[in-house]
RNA sequence: GGUCCCAUCGUCUAGUGGCCUAGGACAUCACCCUCUCAAGGUGGAGGCACGGGUUCGAAUCCCGUUGGGACUGCCA
Protein backbone atom coordinates (compact mmCIF):
# COMPACT_ATOMS: atom_id res chain seq x y z
CA UNK A 1 0.00 0.00 0.00
CA UNK A 2 1.16 3.37 -0.54
CA UNK A 3 1.79 6.10 2.12
CA UNK A 4 -0.12 8.90 3.78
CA UNK A 5 -2.62 11.14 1.40
CA UNK A 6 -3.01 14.87 2.27
CA UNK A 7 -4.10 17.58 0.31
CA UNK A 8 -4.22 21.24 0.76
CA UNK A 9 -7.47 23.13 -0.27
CA UNK A 10 -6.93 26.82 -1.03
CA UNK A 11 -10.17 28.94 -2.07
CA UNK A 12 -8.86 30.88 -4.86
CA UNK A 13 -10.32 34.39 -2.96
CA UNK A 14 -7.42 36.59 -2.71
CA UNK A 15 -4.09 36.51 -2.65
CA UNK A 16 -2.12 33.68 -1.43
CA UNK A 17 -2.13 34.06 2.17
CA UNK A 18 0.88 33.21 4.51
CA UNK A 19 -1.00 30.99 6.84
CA UNK A 20 -2.57 29.43 3.57
CA UNK A 21 1.68 28.95 2.84
CA UNK A 22 2.37 27.46 6.02
CA UNK A 23 -0.61 25.21 5.92
CA UNK A 24 0.78 23.79 2.20
CA UNK A 25 4.50 23.63 4.21
CA UNK A 26 3.55 21.32 6.97
CA UNK A 27 0.89 18.87 4.48
CA UNK A 28 4.12 18.90 2.22
CA UNK A 29 6.72 18.09 5.03
CA UNK A 30 4.25 15.46 6.08
CA UNK A 31 3.75 14.68 2.60
CA UNK A 32 7.63 14.11 1.89
CA UNK A 33 8.59 13.16 5.27
CA UNK A 34 6.27 10.27 5.12
CA UNK A 35 6.73 8.78 1.37
CA UNK A 36 3.25 10.28 1.29
CA UNK A 37 1.19 11.81 -1.43
CA UNK A 38 0.77 15.88 -1.55
CA UNK A 39 -2.46 16.62 -3.35
CA UNK A 40 -3.79 19.95 -4.53
CA UNK A 41 -7.55 20.74 -4.96
CA UNK A 42 -8.85 24.30 -4.96
CA UNK A 43 -11.66 24.92 -3.93
CA UNK A 44 -13.37 27.47 -6.46
CA UNK A 45 -17.51 26.21 -5.36
CA UNK A 46 -17.88 30.26 -4.21
CA UNK A 47 -18.61 31.76 -8.03
CA UNK A 48 -19.15 34.83 -6.87
CA UNK A 49 -15.95 35.76 -4.88
CA UNK A 50 -13.48 33.30 -7.60
CA UNK A 51 -11.30 35.00 -10.55
CA UNK A 52 -8.93 32.95 -12.42
CA UNK A 53 -5.89 35.00 -10.91
CA UNK A 54 -6.65 34.21 -7.90
CA UNK A 55 -6.24 30.41 -9.01
CA UNK A 56 -3.03 31.17 -10.83
CA UNK A 57 -1.73 32.56 -7.79
CA UNK A 58 -2.16 29.76 -5.81
CA UNK A 59 -0.08 28.00 -8.47
CA UNK A 60 2.58 30.35 -8.69
CA UNK A 61 2.80 31.27 -5.47
CA UNK A 62 3.94 26.87 -4.09
CA UNK A 63 6.13 27.16 -7.08
CA UNK A 64 7.85 30.32 -5.63
CA UNK A 65 8.19 28.04 -2.44
CA UNK A 66 9.16 25.25 -4.01
CA UNK A 67 6.21 22.91 -3.02
CA UNK A 68 5.44 20.14 -5.69
CA UNK A 69 2.19 18.16 -5.63
CA UNK A 70 1.99 15.02 -6.46
CA UNK A 71 -1.80 14.84 -7.81
CA UNK A 72 -3.82 17.83 -8.86
CA UNK A 73 -4.69 20.67 -9.17
CA UNK A 74 -8.40 19.23 -9.39
CA UNK A 75 -10.77 21.86 -9.33
CA UNK A 76 -13.62 21.32 -6.98
CA UNK A 77 -16.03 23.28 -9.62
CA UNK A 78 -14.99 19.65 -11.87
CA UNK A 79 -16.33 17.60 -9.31
CA UNK A 80 -19.59 19.01 -9.07
CA UNK A 81 -21.36 16.12 -9.68
CA UNK A 82 -19.85 13.78 -7.08
CA UNK A 83 -21.08 16.78 -4.57
CA UNK A 84 -24.66 16.31 -6.25
CA UNK A 85 -24.76 12.97 -6.07
CA UNK A 86 -23.35 12.97 -2.31
CA UNK A 87 -26.49 15.45 -1.50
CA UNK A 88 -29.11 13.56 -3.26
CA UNK A 89 -28.48 10.42 -1.29
CA UNK A 90 -28.21 11.84 1.75
CA UNK A 91 -31.37 13.08 1.19
CA UNK A 92 -32.75 9.87 -0.03
CA UNK A 93 -31.38 8.19 3.19
CA UNK A 94 -33.20 11.17 5.68
CA UNK A 95 -29.96 12.60 6.52
CA UNK A 96 -30.82 16.05 4.65
CA UNK A 97 -34.10 17.81 4.68
CA UNK A 98 -35.68 20.99 2.49
CA UNK A 99 -35.86 24.09 4.45
CA UNK A 100 -37.77 27.19 3.25
CA UNK A 101 -37.50 29.10 6.27
CA UNK A 102 -35.90 32.71 5.02
CA UNK A 103 -33.19 34.15 7.08
CA UNK A 104 -35.32 36.77 8.25
CA UNK A 105 -38.07 34.50 9.32
CA UNK A 106 -35.94 32.42 11.25
CA UNK A 107 -34.13 35.35 13.30
CA UNK A 108 -37.79 36.25 13.42
CA UNK A 109 -38.56 33.32 15.47
CA UNK A 110 -35.29 32.62 17.67
CA UNK A 111 -35.43 36.40 18.67
CA UNK A 112 -35.09 35.99 22.70
CA UNK A 113 -33.74 32.10 22.47
CA UNK A 114 -31.08 30.92 24.91
CA UNK A 115 -29.28 29.34 21.69
CA UNK A 116 -29.31 31.39 18.44
CA UNK A 117 -28.93 29.54 15.33
CA UNK A 118 -31.55 27.40 13.07
CA UNK A 119 -34.45 26.08 15.21
CA UNK A 120 -35.10 23.08 13.25
CA UNK A 121 -38.69 24.51 12.31
CA UNK A 122 -38.11 22.32 8.94
CA UNK A 123 -36.77 18.99 10.51
CA UNK A 124 -40.52 17.02 9.88
CA UNK A 125 -42.42 19.27 7.94
CA UNK A 126 -41.71 17.57 5.21
CA UNK A 127 -41.12 20.58 3.08
CA UNK A 128 -40.96 19.63 -1.13
CA UNK A 129 -37.80 20.57 -2.39
CA UNK A 130 -38.00 23.70 -4.28
CA UNK A 131 -35.33 25.79 -5.97
CA UNK A 132 -36.56 28.25 -3.17
CA UNK A 133 -35.31 25.62 -0.31
CA UNK A 134 -32.21 24.69 0.74
CA UNK A 135 -31.37 21.31 1.69
CA UNK A 136 -30.56 20.84 5.83
CA UNK A 137 -28.39 18.24 7.68
CA UNK A 138 -30.33 16.84 10.48
CA UNK A 139 -28.14 16.60 13.39
CA UNK A 140 -28.27 13.99 15.89
CA UNK A 141 -30.27 15.14 19.15
CA UNK A 142 -28.17 13.77 21.58
CA UNK A 143 -24.31 12.39 21.92
CA UNK A 144 -21.08 14.00 21.09
CA UNK A 145 -18.52 13.51 17.74
CA UNK A 146 -14.65 12.78 18.99
CA UNK A 147 -12.63 14.48 16.78
CA UNK A 148 -9.06 12.80 16.48
CA UNK A 149 -6.62 15.55 16.05
CA UNK A 150 -3.27 14.64 15.82
CA UNK A 151 -1.74 17.68 17.42
CA UNK A 152 -4.36 18.44 19.99
CA UNK A 153 -5.65 14.72 21.06
CA UNK A 154 -9.32 13.50 20.80
CA UNK A 155 -11.64 16.49 21.02
CA UNK A 156 -15.69 15.97 22.05
CA UNK A 157 -17.96 18.34 20.34
CA UNK A 158 -21.70 17.88 21.64
CA UNK A 159 -24.22 17.36 19.03
CA UNK A 160 -26.70 20.06 20.47
CA UNK A 161 -24.15 22.54 20.13
CA UNK A 162 -24.68 22.69 16.40
CA UNK A 163 -27.94 23.54 14.28
CA UNK A 164 -28.81 21.87 11.55
CA UNK A 165 -26.66 23.83 8.76
CA UNK A 166 -27.28 24.28 5.25
CA UNK A 167 -25.44 21.71 3.08
CA UNK A 168 -26.79 22.47 -0.16
CA UNK A 169 -27.88 26.13 -1.27
CA UNK A 170 -31.58 26.64 -3.21
CA UNK A 171 -29.97 27.50 -6.24
CA UNK A 172 -28.14 24.08 -6.15
CA UNK A 173 -25.25 24.93 -4.94
CA UNK A 174 -23.15 22.36 -2.54
CA UNK A 175 -21.42 24.19 0.39
CA UNK A 176 -17.65 23.65 1.84
CA UNK A 177 -18.50 21.02 4.65
CA UNK A 178 -20.35 18.83 2.31
CA UNK A 179 -17.77 19.32 -0.76
CA UNK A 180 -14.88 18.99 0.95
CA UNK A 181 -15.80 15.78 2.95
CA UNK A 182 -16.92 14.33 -0.29
CA UNK A 183 -13.94 15.33 -2.23
CA UNK A 184 -11.71 14.29 0.86
CA UNK A 185 -13.61 10.63 0.64
CA UNK A 186 -13.43 10.38 -2.70
CA UNK A 187 -9.54 11.41 -2.83
CA UNK A 188 -8.74 8.86 -0.28
CA UNK A 189 -7.57 11.34 1.89
CA UNK A 190 -5.98 10.06 5.34
CA UNK A 191 -4.71 13.36 6.84
CA UNK A 192 -6.59 16.39 6.89
CA UNK A 193 -3.88 18.87 7.81
CA UNK A 194 -5.38 22.71 8.10
CA UNK A 195 -5.91 26.00 10.11
CA UNK A 196 -7.38 25.74 13.51
CA UNK A 197 -10.26 27.78 12.67
CA UNK A 198 -11.45 24.41 10.79
CA UNK A 199 -11.65 22.49 14.17
CA UNK A 200 -15.26 23.37 14.92
CA UNK A 201 -16.85 22.56 11.41
CA UNK A 202 -15.03 19.14 11.63
CA UNK A 203 -17.40 17.57 13.90
CA UNK A 204 -20.20 18.16 10.96
CA UNK A 205 -17.90 16.75 8.47
CA UNK A 206 -17.17 13.80 10.32
CA UNK A 207 -20.92 13.46 10.87
CA UNK A 208 -21.46 13.38 7.07
CA UNK A 209 -18.68 11.19 6.55
CA UNK A 210 -20.06 8.53 8.40
CA UNK A 211 -23.52 9.27 6.99
CA UNK A 212 -22.08 9.06 3.15
CA UNK A 213 -20.19 5.62 4.34
CA UNK A 214 -23.94 4.53 5.65
CA UNK A 215 -25.56 5.54 2.22
CA UNK A 216 -22.70 3.73 0.30
CA UNK A 217 -23.22 0.55 2.28
CA UNK A 218 -20.55 -1.50 1.80
CA UNK A 219 -18.02 0.93 0.37
CA UNK A 220 -17.32 2.40 4.07
CA UNK A 221 -14.24 4.89 3.78
CA UNK A 222 -12.59 5.21 6.80
CA UNK A 223 -11.85 9.04 8.65
CA UNK A 224 -9.01 10.95 8.34
CA UNK A 225 -7.20 12.30 10.66
CA UNK A 226 -7.06 15.67 11.81
CA UNK A 227 -4.62 18.26 12.74
CA UNK A 228 -5.09 21.39 12.92
CA UNK A 229 -2.59 23.77 12.78
CA UNK A 230 -2.26 26.85 15.54
CA UNK A 231 -3.85 30.24 14.18
CA UNK A 232 -0.79 32.95 12.56
CA UNK A 233 -1.83 35.99 14.56
CA UNK A 234 -1.20 39.80 14.34
CA UNK A 235 0.70 41.71 17.26
CA UNK A 236 -3.41 41.79 18.29
CA UNK A 237 -3.42 37.99 18.89
CA UNK A 238 -6.01 38.47 16.32
CA UNK A 239 -5.95 36.07 13.44
CA UNK A 240 -4.02 37.51 10.01
CA UNK A 241 -7.12 39.34 8.19
CA UNK A 242 -6.57 40.24 4.30
CA UNK A 243 -7.39 44.04 4.80
CA UNK A 244 -5.41 44.83 7.90
CA UNK A 245 -2.65 42.80 7.45
CA UNK A 246 0.29 41.95 4.94
CA UNK A 247 -0.62 38.43 4.51
CA UNK A 248 0.44 38.14 0.54
CA UNK A 249 2.77 35.78 0.00
CA UNK A 250 3.43 37.30 -3.43
CA UNK A 251 4.50 40.99 -1.51
CA UNK A 252 7.02 39.03 0.54
CA UNK A 253 8.42 37.89 -2.74
CA UNK A 254 8.02 41.21 -4.36
CA UNK A 255 10.05 43.04 -1.58
CA UNK A 256 12.70 40.70 -2.11
CA UNK A 257 12.38 37.85 0.48
CA UNK A 258 14.31 34.33 -0.70
CA UNK A 259 11.68 31.72 -0.70
CA UNK A 260 13.95 28.89 0.99
CA UNK A 261 14.32 31.83 3.83
CA UNK A 262 10.19 32.24 4.03
CA UNK A 263 10.08 28.75 4.22
CA UNK A 264 12.48 28.17 7.08
CA UNK A 265 10.78 30.98 8.91
CA UNK A 266 7.51 29.70 8.30
CA UNK A 267 8.51 26.06 9.68
CA UNK A 268 9.24 27.79 12.58
CA UNK A 269 5.99 28.86 13.27
CA UNK A 270 4.33 26.29 15.12
CA UNK A 271 7.24 23.63 15.12
CA UNK A 272 10.75 23.73 15.48
CA UNK A 273 13.93 22.10 14.42
CA UNK A 274 16.50 19.95 17.07
CA UNK A 275 18.92 21.82 18.33
CA UNK A 276 19.35 25.12 18.96
CA UNK A 277 19.81 26.05 14.93
CA UNK A 278 16.80 27.62 13.62
CA UNK A 279 18.45 27.68 10.21
CA UNK A 280 17.59 24.23 8.91
CA UNK A 281 17.74 23.46 5.48
CA UNK A 282 14.74 22.05 4.04
CA UNK A 283 16.62 18.33 4.09
CA UNK A 284 16.56 18.62 7.86
CA UNK A 285 12.72 19.52 8.01
CA UNK A 286 11.33 17.21 6.34
CA UNK A 287 13.77 14.60 8.07
CA UNK A 288 12.56 15.81 11.32
CA UNK A 289 9.16 17.21 11.11
CA UNK A 290 6.63 15.30 13.20
CA UNK A 291 2.18 16.63 13.03
CA UNK A 292 2.72 15.42 16.81
CA UNK A 293 5.50 18.08 17.93
CA UNK A 294 3.31 20.77 16.39
CA UNK A 295 2.50 23.62 18.74
CA UNK A 296 -1.01 24.11 20.13
CA UNK A 297 -1.05 27.93 20.68
CA UNK A 298 -0.85 30.96 18.10
CA UNK A 299 2.03 32.20 16.67
CA UNK A 300 2.46 35.81 15.49
CA UNK A 301 4.37 36.17 11.85
CA UNK A 302 7.43 38.33 13.17
CA UNK A 303 8.40 40.34 9.98
CA UNK A 304 11.67 41.25 12.03
CA UNK A 305 12.61 37.79 12.61
CA UNK A 306 11.88 36.56 9.10
CA UNK A 307 13.97 39.79 7.69
CA UNK A 308 16.57 38.60 10.22
CA UNK A 309 16.51 35.08 8.51
CA UNK A 310 16.30 36.07 4.94
CA UNK A 311 19.86 38.44 5.28
CA UNK A 312 21.45 35.86 6.79
CA UNK A 313 20.37 33.62 3.68
CA UNK A 314 20.99 36.54 1.27
CA UNK A 315 24.61 36.38 2.95
CA UNK A 316 25.05 32.91 2.81
CA UNK A 317 24.46 32.67 -0.89
CA UNK A 318 27.23 32.84 -3.39
CA UNK A 319 28.79 35.99 -4.89
CA UNK A 320 27.42 34.45 -8.50
CA UNK A 321 24.15 33.48 -6.88
CA UNK A 322 23.57 36.32 -5.37
CA UNK A 323 23.76 38.44 -8.36
CA UNK A 324 21.82 36.47 -10.09
CA UNK A 325 18.58 36.85 -7.62
CA UNK A 326 19.34 40.24 -7.84
CA UNK A 327 18.23 40.13 -11.80
CA UNK A 328 14.49 40.83 -11.36
CA UNK A 329 15.27 44.09 -9.48
CA UNK A 330 18.78 45.84 -10.97
CA UNK A 331 17.47 43.68 -14.36
CA UNK A 332 14.47 43.59 -14.96
CA UNK A 333 14.14 44.11 -18.46
CA UNK A 334 16.05 40.88 -18.48
CA UNK A 335 13.90 39.05 -16.74
CA UNK A 336 10.99 36.75 -16.64
CA UNK A 337 9.18 38.07 -13.41
CA UNK A 338 9.85 41.15 -12.32
CA UNK A 339 8.89 42.99 -9.23
CA UNK A 340 5.35 44.18 -9.58
CA UNK A 341 4.91 48.96 -9.70
CA UNK A 342 8.86 48.97 -9.39
CA UNK A 343 11.41 49.82 -12.19
CA UNK A 344 14.94 50.03 -11.41
CA UNK A 345 16.18 53.50 -11.11
CA UNK A 346 18.61 52.99 -13.74
CA UNK A 347 17.56 52.65 -17.57
CA UNK A 348 18.99 49.28 -19.61
CA UNK A 349 21.53 51.74 -21.15
CA UNK A 350 22.71 53.02 -17.62
CA UNK A 351 23.57 49.63 -16.08
CA UNK A 352 26.55 48.13 -16.30
CA UNK A 353 25.94 44.39 -15.79
CA UNK A 354 30.18 44.22 -15.36
CA UNK A 355 30.30 46.95 -12.93
CA UNK A 356 27.34 45.54 -10.63
CA UNK A 357 28.85 42.28 -10.11
CA UNK A 358 32.08 44.31 -8.55
CA UNK A 359 29.67 46.11 -5.98
CA UNK A 360 28.06 43.14 -5.29
CA UNK A 361 30.08 41.77 -2.52
CA UNK A 362 29.89 45.51 -1.09
CA UNK A 363 25.85 45.52 -0.70
CA UNK A 364 25.30 41.47 -0.27
CA UNK A 365 26.12 41.91 3.13
CA UNK A 366 23.79 44.69 3.94
CA UNK A 367 20.59 43.66 2.56
CA UNK A 368 18.03 42.13 4.41
CA UNK A 369 16.01 42.20 1.54
CA UNK A 370 16.41 42.18 -2.72
CA UNK A 371 14.53 44.98 -2.69
CA UNK A 372 17.30 47.31 -0.57
CA UNK A 373 19.74 46.21 -3.61
CA UNK A 374 18.76 49.64 -5.99
CA UNK A 375 18.82 52.40 -3.97
CA UNK A 376 22.05 51.04 -2.32
CA UNK A 377 23.61 50.95 -5.64
CA UNK A 378 22.08 53.75 -7.70
CA UNK A 379 24.82 56.13 -7.37
CA UNK A 380 27.22 53.95 -9.61
CA UNK A 381 24.71 54.01 -12.58
CA UNK A 382 22.31 57.02 -12.96
CA UNK A 383 23.98 60.49 -13.96
CA UNK A 384 21.59 62.69 -11.81
CA UNK A 385 22.34 60.80 -7.89
CA UNK A 386 19.00 60.75 -6.08
CA UNK A 387 19.70 62.95 -3.03
CA UNK A 388 18.64 62.26 0.36
CA UNK A 389 17.90 66.10 1.13
CA UNK A 390 18.56 66.04 5.09
CA UNK A 391 21.37 64.36 4.69
CA UNK A 392 22.62 66.66 2.26
CA UNK A 393 21.91 69.17 4.83
CA UNK A 394 23.52 68.00 7.65
CA UNK A 395 26.96 66.64 6.09
CA UNK A 396 27.66 69.17 3.17
CA UNK A 397 25.06 72.29 3.07
CA UNK A 398 25.33 73.06 7.21
CA UNK A 399 28.34 71.88 7.90
CA UNK A 400 30.74 75.21 7.71
CA UNK A 401 34.25 72.83 6.98
CA UNK A 402 32.50 70.91 4.12
CA UNK A 403 33.17 73.01 1.41
CA UNK A 404 36.81 73.67 1.84
CA UNK A 405 37.39 69.81 2.95
CA UNK A 406 35.50 69.22 -0.96
CA UNK A 407 37.75 71.36 -2.51
CA UNK A 408 40.27 69.80 -0.73
CA UNK A 409 39.36 66.00 -2.05
CA UNK A 410 39.36 67.54 -5.31
CA UNK A 411 42.75 68.87 -5.85
CA UNK A 412 43.94 65.32 -3.76
CA UNK A 413 41.65 63.32 -5.98
CA UNK A 414 42.98 65.11 -9.26
CA UNK A 415 46.65 63.79 -8.58
CA UNK A 416 46.25 60.45 -6.01
CA UNK A 417 46.65 57.03 -7.88
CA UNK A 418 42.98 55.74 -8.36
CA UNK A 419 43.00 52.81 -5.63
CA UNK A 420 40.90 52.16 -2.81
CA UNK A 421 43.59 51.90 -0.27
CA UNK A 422 45.11 55.19 -1.83
CA UNK A 423 42.23 57.30 -1.66
CA UNK A 424 41.68 55.89 1.88
CA UNK A 425 45.03 57.39 3.13
CA UNK A 426 44.59 60.79 0.95
CA UNK A 427 41.32 61.38 2.60
CA UNK A 428 42.76 60.78 5.81
CA UNK A 429 45.39 62.89 5.45
CA UNK A 430 42.83 65.66 3.85
CA UNK A 431 40.89 65.22 6.96
CA UNK A 432 44.17 65.81 8.97
CA UNK A 433 44.94 69.01 7.84
CA UNK A 434 42.08 70.06 9.20
CA UNK A 435 41.58 68.91 12.34
CA UNK A 436 38.73 66.41 11.25
CA UNK A 437 38.95 62.18 11.77
CA UNK A 438 38.33 60.18 9.00
CA UNK A 439 34.64 59.86 10.69
CA UNK A 440 33.99 63.54 10.15
CA UNK A 441 35.72 64.07 6.52
CA UNK A 442 34.43 60.89 4.46
CA UNK A 443 30.90 61.73 5.67
CA UNK A 444 30.18 65.46 2.72
CA UNK A 445 32.06 63.41 0.55
CA UNK A 446 30.40 60.11 0.56
CA UNK A 447 27.11 62.42 0.04
CA UNK A 448 28.33 64.29 -2.50
CA UNK A 449 28.84 61.61 -4.32
CA UNK A 450 26.42 59.21 -3.50
CA UNK A 451 23.53 60.83 -2.21
CA UNK A 452 23.10 59.70 1.19
CA UNK A 453 24.90 59.36 4.38
CA UNK A 454 24.93 55.72 4.54
CA UNK A 455 25.78 52.78 1.85
CA UNK A 456 28.39 50.70 0.49
CA UNK A 457 32.16 51.67 1.58
CA UNK A 458 33.14 54.63 0.28
CA UNK A 459 36.91 53.76 -1.06
CA UNK A 460 36.34 50.73 -2.67
CA UNK A 461 33.13 52.43 -4.13
CA UNK A 462 34.98 55.63 -5.79
CA UNK A 463 37.73 53.09 -6.88
CA UNK A 464 34.98 51.30 -8.90
CA UNK A 465 33.20 55.04 -10.13
CA UNK A 466 36.01 56.05 -11.39
CA UNK A 467 38.33 59.26 -11.06
CA UNK A 468 35.84 61.42 -13.77
CA UNK A 469 32.67 60.85 -12.55
CA UNK A 470 33.89 61.19 -8.59
CA UNK A 471 35.30 64.32 -9.27
CA UNK A 472 32.52 65.71 -11.01
CA UNK A 473 30.33 64.89 -8.14
CA UNK A 474 32.31 66.19 -5.90
CA UNK A 475 32.19 69.64 -7.93
CA UNK A 476 28.41 69.57 -8.43
CA UNK A 477 27.91 69.25 -4.84
CA UNK A 478 30.09 72.17 -4.29
CA UNK A 479 27.11 74.28 -6.78
CA UNK A 480 24.29 72.49 -4.60
CA UNK A 481 25.22 73.33 -1.38
CA UNK A 482 26.10 77.24 -3.04
CA UNK A 483 29.36 77.48 -1.78
C1' G B 1 -24.71 33.99 24.98
C1' G B 2 -23.20 28.74 23.46
C1' U B 3 -19.38 25.14 21.84
C1' C B 4 -14.34 24.37 21.34
C1' C B 5 -9.10 25.56 21.51
C1' C B 6 -4.97 27.82 23.94
C1' A B 7 -1.56 29.86 28.04
C1' U B 8 7.21 29.51 29.13
C1' C B 9 11.22 36.28 28.18
C1' G B 10 8.00 41.93 24.14
C1' U B 11 7.95 37.88 19.91
C1' C B 12 8.91 32.63 17.93
C1' U B 13 10.20 28.56 20.68
C1' A B 14 13.23 24.29 23.76
C1' G B 15 11.43 21.84 27.83
C1' U B 16 6.95 15.45 28.32
C1' G B 17 8.24 14.90 36.94
C1' G B 18 14.47 15.55 39.29
C1' C B 19 19.78 17.25 34.16
C1' C B 20 15.98 24.25 35.09
C1' U B 21 19.89 28.82 39.08
C1' A B 22 14.40 27.54 32.64
C1' G B 23 18.16 26.90 26.97
C1' G B 24 18.16 29.16 21.89
C1' A B 25 16.53 32.79 18.14
C1' C B 26 14.36 37.80 16.78
C1' A B 27 13.80 42.46 18.93
C1' U B 28 16.15 45.64 22.71
C1' C B 29 20.46 47.82 25.68
C1' A B 30 25.90 48.31 26.49
C1' C B 31 30.73 47.59 24.84
C1' C B 32 34.31 45.98 20.98
C1' C B 33 35.45 46.29 15.73
C1' U B 34 34.97 50.34 12.23
C1' C B 35 35.45 55.57 6.61
C1' U B 36 29.10 55.76 7.03
C1' C B 37 25.60 51.90 7.30
C1' A B 38 25.50 47.03 7.92
C1' A B 39 27.74 42.46 9.19
C1' G B 40 30.56 40.21 13.10
C1' G B 41 32.19 39.60 18.40
C1' U B 42 31.33 40.02 23.80
C1' G B 43 28.12 40.97 27.61
C1' G B 44 23.29 42.67 29.97
C1' A B 45 18.17 43.11 30.95
C1' G B 46 13.87 40.15 30.22
C1' G B 47 9.56 34.56 31.08
C1' C B 48 7.01 29.39 33.42
C1' A B 49 -0.72 34.07 34.09
C1' C B 50 -2.89 33.09 39.17
C1' G B 51 -4.75 29.72 43.05
C1' G B 52 -5.34 25.01 44.85
C1' G B 53 -4.03 19.98 44.78
C1' U B 54 -0.99 15.08 43.52
C1' U B 55 4.32 13.99 44.61
C1' C B 56 10.09 13.31 48.45
C1' G B 57 10.24 16.68 44.14
C1' A B 58 6.24 20.27 39.18
C1' A B 59 7.27 24.88 33.85
C1' U B 60 6.07 19.69 33.16
C1' C B 61 0.24 15.78 35.96
C1' C B 62 -5.05 17.11 37.89
C1' C B 63 -8.87 20.84 39.25
C1' G B 64 -10.39 25.77 39.40
C1' U B 65 -9.80 31.03 38.28
C1' U B 66 -8.28 34.66 35.02
C1' G B 67 -6.85 36.04 30.28
C1' G B 68 -6.64 35.40 24.97
C1' G B 69 -8.52 33.20 20.49
C1' A B 70 -11.62 30.40 16.92
C1' C B 71 -16.38 29.10 15.51
C1' U B 72 -21.52 30.10 15.87
C1' G B 73 -23.67 32.57 7.18
C1' C B 74 -28.04 29.82 1.63
C1' C B 75 -18.57 32.16 3.06
C1' A B 76 -14.56 28.76 3.11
Amino acid sequence: MSGPRVRFAPSPTGYFHVGSARTSLFNWLFARQSGGTFVLRIEDTDVERNRDEWHDGIISALRWLGLDFDEGPFLQSDLLSDHVAAANALLAHGYLYACDCTREAIDERIKGNATPGYDGYCRDRHVARTDQTALRFRVPDDGTTIVHDIIRGDVAFPHDSYEDFIVVKSNGVVLFPLANAVDDRSMNITHVIRGEDLLPTTPKQVLMWEALNECDGVASVALPLYAHLPMLVNEQRKKLSKRKDPVAVESYEDQGYLPEAFVNYLALLGWSPRGDEEIVALATMIEQFRLEDVAHSPAFFDVKKLTHMNGEYIRALSLGEFVRRCAPWVQPWSSAWRPSDRDAPWTEEQFDETLFYKVAHLVQERVATLGEVPSMVQFFFVDDVAFDDAAFDKTVRNDPTAPELLRSAIRSYEVVEWRADLLHYATLALGESLGLPLRKSQAPIRCAVTGSSVGPPLFESLELLGRDATLKRLRDALVRAGA
